[in-house]
DNA sequence: GATTTAATAGGACACATGTCCTATTTCTTG
DNA sequence: CAAGAAATAGGACATGTGTCCTATTAAATC
């Protein structure tokens, strides 16, 4: 059990709250009574809700660099990494069946209000497309890597949006099977 | 230029508001300002904010439903039907580039919410589903037939969470291109 | 034309929320 | 140990929101 400083609970209970909610829905209130302290003590660690978001998004952001930064190293091959990123449909499975994909509600949210945090939380989508396409150029997919890596961040969206509206576990481990067997046949063209 | 009753212009403008800010963002007073009336004449048509999203959600049922029928008189072959549902996409370009999409969205936010109306608002997404269903059956696709419809509709989420997310026109046209080769290409297995 | 019903306006109210302030306690540092 | 800084608590405040009430006007019905 490791100890976090004070400052680190809230934003780990803050980027829950954000994903089981949503941002806007998400109070000072309910972030404080997730970590136990008062809203006086809160505001001492962050000025408003904006900073809380820009800590949560910054906080993705690097967990999730670091997750990619592993997978470059465990895993040998491109193909066997980009398998790894459509198994996070799998690891995540039951928390995506309530509530959807945490990088992609969170732009929408933010889209629809015009937040300013929209651009940074933009960035944890464009971490993922890099990476995959890097994936799909050591693969040999040269002139194609970008539009392959949108292809298939835009396919485990659709899978993410639909599971939570039919709150269906089947349909994911399905799509799952069936993006895998799309990598397995995908010839590079040059 | 129809003349609409108060009711209808109420709710017409909360469909709007509710797709380009959220329903949860969206407050009596903006609908009011939009459709220039006073609060208490707003209150004399529905009793509570949840009762607006209901009627909204039955006035999207309504008017896709009624674009699917027209589908079917229309376009004689099922795969030209199921391209006009592509097409939608192609459709709504420009609002889809910053909302999203007005169905996945609104579902996904009450999920978050745990409203009440999540099971009717998912409705949409089945009227959708079953009729998609229909078309794949029809085209010769017997046992696949849900699986194919899931599969399509889980690529226009797809596609519409990343246009709005990066913003990108072209890359809505491109997905459709291929959404489109790839029903071409598809040949019934029985 | 008189009476009832619907529609509209504007304000009142309770509540939650983000923000901020001021004490008190705990920790750090010289 | 003493002095300063950081952390915590709890309450104050303005604002916005959903809800509701009471008048006044327009429409409809007999």
């Amino acid at each position: 059990m490791k100890e976090l400083s004070t400052r680190d609970q809230i934003v780990e209970a803050a980027d829950q709250l954000f994903y089981q909610q949503g941002f806007e829905a998400t109070s000072f209130a309910d972030i404080a009574k997730a970590v136990q302290i008062s809203r006086g003590n809160f505001y001492h660690h962050f000025k408003s809700k904006d900073e809380i978001l820009e800590s949560v998004i910054h906080y993705r952001l690097v967990h999730i660099q670091s997750l990619l930064d592993h997978w470059e190293l465990e895993e040998s091959s491109p193909i066997d990494r980009i398998k790894s990123f459509i198994n996070i449909l799998i690891m995540n499975i039951s928390k995506i069946k309530y509530y959807g994909c945490p990088v992609g509600t969170l732009c929408t949210e933010l889209a629809k209000l015009n937040h300013p945090s929209q651009t940074n939380a933009n960035r944890i989508f464009s971490i993922f497309r890099d990476w995959l396409k890097r994936q799909f150029r050591l693969a040999g997919h040269k002139k194609r890597a970008d539009e392959l890596a949108m292809h298939l961040l835009g396919m485990s969206q659709g899978v993410a949006t639909l599971a939570s509206a039919f709150q269906d576990e089947k349909y994911i481990k399905h799509e799952v099977k069936q993006m895998t067997k799309w990598l397995d046949k995908l010839k590079p063209k040059e």
